[in-house]
DNA sequence: AGCTTTCTTGCAAACGATTGCAACAGGAAT
DNA sequence: ATTCCTGTTGCAATCGTTTGCAAGAAAGCT
C-alpha cells in the first residue's frame, strides 16, 4: 500500500534511482537498458517496466562522456560573403532534409551549425573539437577549401559536399559539375545558341567548374568564349543584377547557362520583363532540377543533381569512415533534363 | 630546448593535461578558460596561450554534464501522414534557416530532429528526456496537439510554431491563420469571385483555421459555403489531385484560396494546362509569400507570414522561458500582398 | 562430492569539466 | 609584530553512465 503510493511519487532522475527501485545495482540497470545480453530476462523485464512507468531515459550527456561517442553528427554550412542567402537556398535545404532522413534512419542525431568563416576563422576546428559530435558533414566548400584540407589529415570522420579537385585530401561527395556544365552548353548550342553567357558567381568551386565545363564545349565547337555575368544569390539582389546584365548584353547573347535553377527562374522573369522570348529569342538552361524548374513558364530545361543520392552518399561514406574505413570520394553523374527553355 | 621540443608534441586532450603544462591545477584552467574573474591575469594569459597553441577546447559533453545544461536547443519537426513532403517544404525550411541564425546569435547550437509520430508515439518525451537539450522548439503541431499539451505542464522550456487555440496550455508562436483566411477570402471576393474553393488539406490546424477564416467571410457576405478541395502537400501527388479537382469543378468555382504558395503555384500551372485564365477566369490567392510567389506567371497575390519575425519570436520566448519567465503566446498578424492573381 | 563452466550481478574506476570550500600568499591596517 | 583582508589557487566531490574485473550462484561434468 505504502509502496503503491510511494512508487509513483519518487522521481527517477538517474540510473541509480531506478536501481534502488528495482533493487539492483546501477550497473545492472545500465546493462538492461542498453539491451546487453548479460542480464537475466526477468531482471531486465522488471527494470524496463519501472523505466517505462517513470518515463525514464538515460542521460545522453553522461553516456556520451563515458563512451566517448555522442550519437550526433554535425552538419555545418559555411556561408560565403553572401551571408544571408545560402541557408535559405533551396538546394542546400533540400539536401539538409534528406540528410536528416538518412541520419535518423541510421540512429544518429543531427546538429546543425551555420558559420561565417570570415568572422570566425576557427569554425571547423571549433566544431570538431567540441566533443559534441562523432563526425561532421560540411555542406558546401564555399571559399574554405584550404581550411578543410588542413583539417582533413588530422580528423577522419569528415565528409564534404562539394566539388572534387584532383589530388585533394578530404573526402567529398558531389556532382560532376564540369560534366554538368558541358551538358548544359551542348544543349544550348544544340538548340541554336552561338553566343553564350554564364549567369552567376564563378567564385565558388562548384560554379567555377560548371562554368569551366561550358567553356570547354564552347572552345571545342569554335565558339567565342562564354562571358560571365556575376550575380549574388539572394533573390532581391540577383534580380536587379540580372536586369542590368540583360540591358548591357541585350542583343549580344543568345544562350544563357544559369548556375542554379533559382537564378534561371529569376532570369526568366527578367527576360519576360524585357520582352525577350524563351526559347525563341534566348535559350536558357538551369542547374539542380529543383521543383521550381517544372513550374516556370515555360518549364525549365536544366541539369539534374540527384540530391537524395548525394545525401545517401554523404551519410554512407561518413559511417564507413567512422568505422575506420578509408574511403574514396564519390562523384555523381549529372543528368540533362530537357523541358522547354532550350 | 627540450621544452620547445616536448611542448608541441604533447597532446592536450583535457583540462588536466593543459593544467600540467601550465603548472597549475585543473580547476584554475577551468576558471581561466571560462573567463571567470577569480584568476590572475598572468596565469590566465599563460593558460590561454597554451590552449591556443594546442588547439584545445574543453569538452562540451563533460561541461554539459556537470553544469546540467548543454547550450543546445532541440528543433523537432513532427511529420504528419504525409511523411516525405514536409521537411522539404519551403516554409518550414525557411523558418529553420532563420531559427539557426537566431539561435547562433544567442550562442546556442541547434539539434534538428525529424520524427514520425505514428511510428514513435514517444517522440517528444524522448527528445526532452535525452538530456541533450536545454529546450525545445517544435515546428508545426501537425496532428500532435494533444501530445504537446500533455507535455506542456511538466516541461517549461518549450515553444511551438503553430496555431493558437483558446485556452491551450503550450506556448505557441504563429500567424493569425483565421485572420489570414479572412484576408484571402475578402480579396477573392473583391476581385469578383462568388463561388470559392479552398485548396489543401484541412486536417492540420493551421490550414483548418485558414479555411475557417475564409468561411467566416463567405457566410458574412451571404455567399455559398466554400468547398474544400483536399490535396497532399508533395508536389507530384498534389499536381494530379489539383487536376482532378479542376476537372470536377471546372465551371462551378471562380475563386481559389490555396493553403500555401506552393499549392497555389502548382494550381496556376494546372489552370494554365486547363486553359483557364488567371485572374480573368478564376482568381487565386496563396498563403506564406514565399519567394516563389513573386515569380509565378502572373505573380501571385498571397497572404504574407513574417517568417523572420516568427523565428525571432520563437527564440525570444524560449530564452525567456529558460530564464524562468512565464510567457504568453505570440500571434503575428498576416498581411495581404496584392499581386496579379486576384 | 568435488571441480569446472556458464550466467548474473555488484563494485568501483573511469569519462572531463565545474565549483564550494579551504588554504595560502602578500599587503594593508592597527 | 599581529591581525585582517583580498586575491589566487588547489582539493576533492560531483554530474550520470558505462564497463573491466571479480565474486557468487547455479548447473554440468567426472
Amino acid at each position: 500500500m505504502s509502496e503503491d503510493q510511494k512508487a509513483p511519487r519518487a522521481t527517477v532522475r538517474n540510473i541509480t534511482d531506478l536501481a534502488r527501485l528495482a533493487g539492483v545495482s546501477p550497473g545492472t540497470v545500465s546493462r538492461a537498458l542498453a539491451g546487453k545480453s548479460l542480464v537475466n530476462a526477468k531482471t531486465r523485464a522488471k527494470i524496463e517496466a519501472i523505466a517505462r512507468e517513470h518515463g525514464f531515459r538515460p542521460n545522453q550527456m553522461a553516456s556520451g562522456l563515458r563512451r566517448q561517442k555522442t550519437g550526433v553528427i554535425g552538419v555545418v554550412i559555411p556561408l560565403g560573403h553572401d551571408t544571408r542567402q545560402q541557408i535559405s537556398d533551396s538546394f542546400f535545404m533540400t539536401l539538409l532534409g534528406f540528410l536528416a532522413d538518412e541520419l535518423t534512419a541510421e540512429g544518429y542525431d543531427l546538429m546543425l551549425r551555420r558559420v561565417v568563416p570570415e568572422e570566425d576563422a576557427d569554425w571547423l576546428d571549433r566544431f570538431i573539437g567540441s566533443g559534441m559530435i562523432d563526425g561532421v558533414i560540411v555542406i558546401g566548400q564555399s571559399d574554405q577549401f584550404d581550411r578543410i584540407e588542413d583539417v582533413a589529415d588530422g580528423y577522419t570522420p569528415m565528409v564534404v559536399w562539394g566539388n572534387h579537385t584532383e589530388g585533394q585530401r578530404h573526402c567529398v561527395v558531389g556532382t560532376d559539375n564540369r560534366l554538368g556544365g558541358r551538358l548544359a552548353a551542348e544543349r544550348l548550342i544544340a538548340a541554336g545558341a552561338q553566343r553564350l553567357a554564364f549567369l552567376g558567381d564563378t567564385g565558388p568551386m562548384e560554379f567555377a567548374a560548371r562554368f569551366a565545363g561550358a567553356q570547354d564545349v564552347a572552345a571545342r565547337m569554335g565558339l567565342p568564349p562564354i562571358i560571365a555575368l556575376p550575380t549574388h544569390l539572394s533573390p532581391d539582389r540577383a534580380s536587379e543584377e540580372i536586369a542590368r546584365h540583360l540591358a548591357a548584353h541585350a542583343g549580344s547573347i543568345d544562350g544563357i547557362f544559369a548556375a542554379t535553377d533559382t537564378l534561371a527562374s529569376l532570369c526568366l522573369t527578367e527576360l519576360r520583363a524585357h520582352g525577350i522570348a524563351v526559347p525563341e529569342g534566348v535559350t536558357l538552361v538551369g542547374f539542380d532540377d529543383l521543383p521550381i524548374a517544372r513550374q516556370t513558364v515555360p518549364p525549365l530545361t536544366t541539369v539534374r543533381q540527384d540530391i537524395a543520392a548525394g545525401a545517401r552518399g554523404l551519410v554512407d561514406l561518413l559511417l564507413r569512415r567512422l568505422a575506420g574505413e578509408k574511403t574514396e570520394s564519390l562523384i555523381l553523374p549529372p543528368q540533362l533534363v530537357v523541358r522547354q527553355t532550350a
